[in-house]
DNA sequence: ATGCACATTTTTATCGACAAAACCTGTTTT
DNA sequence: AAAACAGGTTTTGTCGATAAAAATGTGCAT
């Protein structure tokens, strides 16, 4: 009965949760944000407790939290789903960020002191070293890679004075990593991903408000262009599929037939 | 479905709450925004079980939800609170819409159609007629007001694409009705209410996404602005505060000692 | 097959009970 | 007097049980 639960909860023994609804919140945000949860497919709660060891009331609650931050779908008396991905969504978040982020950098610049550069020096090592550390592995650690990157973007934007508009950069970015970790497929290079974020970098400490904002725009622009164009190339490929309503990506896949556990 | 993007719950007069966590919401929220429940106060599970006659499981949901939205201050044992309102607060909300909604609403401009615009005319009416209706009655129906008010907000915006953007200045809305209906007490005539917001109306609707941005950006700092002075003249009155640190507005009020209610 | 009524199974949403943690409130100790 | 402690009380967070609703299956008639 707690085989599967230790073995969950065990992967994330760093974080102290002190509370089960956090514990409940935090691994349900990462099986959604990482995929291991698969967009638009259900999640009975029978599941969740089983899956997490965790009692229906904790469970509830971080689904609840979840869906007030719309990485969970809640419709009334039929429980909880995991959004669906679309290209129409991608690019909504993608325009999203661009609005909004890019004014939170210039305003970073506008108010950022030394610290806050130091920081975006830091994070952006940190970034690099793991990259050199890992270029060797088989298996590169894709959650610590993660944490670095999120820890990056959240520096550049660190020095901006409004708080709400940072908490939801924040829900953003969030959103755009279920899209982003898509790309891990398409072969990307550490490489040129680490060549990207120095570019960035750079232009937010040469304090440059335009020029800053011109490359945070279009580095946020990345995971929706690729992606989209993959999506469009690989629908133009397959010559079966009636590809005339355009490189709309599916929402809806096969749909693995549900076993009963008798 | 009730995920971010719920505008289908602004009918609170018809509330028919299939679930009961749905109710909590509705309600709890009400009294959140509208100060029935103080800020700062504690919020005691106990307490509002009763007050909602709602069992702990959907309550608990209903403040998770608020929680994410920070419409409830959570800590980790310790409870719920309705969160405090200060300067600081009022100032970030305030500038957060400034550069968000206002950005908006040039989009809606953009994209916007016949259909939107009739909407910005109907809830305008709608918003009007409330006023004329109420101009006898002693004791205004706030609540209705309240609705209509944010019904004409949301058509300012609604041809806006972009529907995360929406959503968080649907957000932030709720946030500045919390400081806006403080105005209340400092003797507001609804025919200057009224006549700011046929300006606005007419400054969007002339598709001037300049103009239209300056008539908003203004309408949304009226709230901080009549706020913060007032306040700053009731500290400037108070014989004994020392004001020497300038016309800022401090962030912490009296804060009237709590009082046990044994 | 298609649709429809009805029975069965599964799932959701809710309540009450319970353990653990936080919170008083005097009392003792330094 | 401030800090530390021990007690009892309140409050939080969690679980399991249960009713209501939805989903699924089945037989039957079109």
């Amino acid at each position: 009965m707690t085989t599967l639960s230790e073995h969950a909860l065990e992967a994330v023994s760093t974080g102290a949760d002190v509370t089960a609804s956090e514990a409940a919140l935090r691994l349900l945000r990462r099986d959604i944000v990482s995929g291991a949860l698969a967009p638009d497919s259900k999640l009975k709660l029978r599941v969740l407790k089983e899956r997490y060891g965790i009692g229906g009331s904790p469970m509830r609650e971080a689904l609840a939290q979840l869906a007030a931050q719309g990485l969970v779908q809640q419709s009334s008396q039929k429980g909880f789903r995991v959004p669906p991905l679309s290209a129409a969504h991608l690019l909504d978040i993608t325009r999203s960020r661009q609005l909004v982020e890019v004014e939170a950098v210039k305003l970073a610049i506008e108010h950022g002191d030394a610290d806050w550069e130091d920081e975006i020096v830091t994070s952006y090592h940190l970034l690099e070293r793991l990259y050199h550390r890992l270029r060797g592995a088989e298996r590169p650690d894709t959650q610590e890679f993660e944490t670095r990157h999120q820890r990056f973007h959240r520096a550049l934007i660190a020095a901006c004075p409004l708080t709400s508009v940072k908490d939801f950069c924040d829900q953003l970015y969030t959103q755009a990593t279920r899209y982003r970790l898509l790309l891990r497929r398409y072969g990307f290079t550490r490489e040129v991903v680490l060549a990207e974020h120095r570019i960035l970098m750079q232009a937010v400490l040469s304090r440059n408000k335009t020029k800053a904002g011109k490359a945070l725009n279009s580095h946020i622009a990345i995971t929706a262009d690729v992606l989209l164009s993959e999506l469009a190339d690989r629908a133009l490929r397959r010559p079966a599929a009636k590809t005339s309503k355009g490189p709309r990506a599916r929402t809806k896949q096969p749909s693995k037939s549900r076993r009963k556990t008798k």
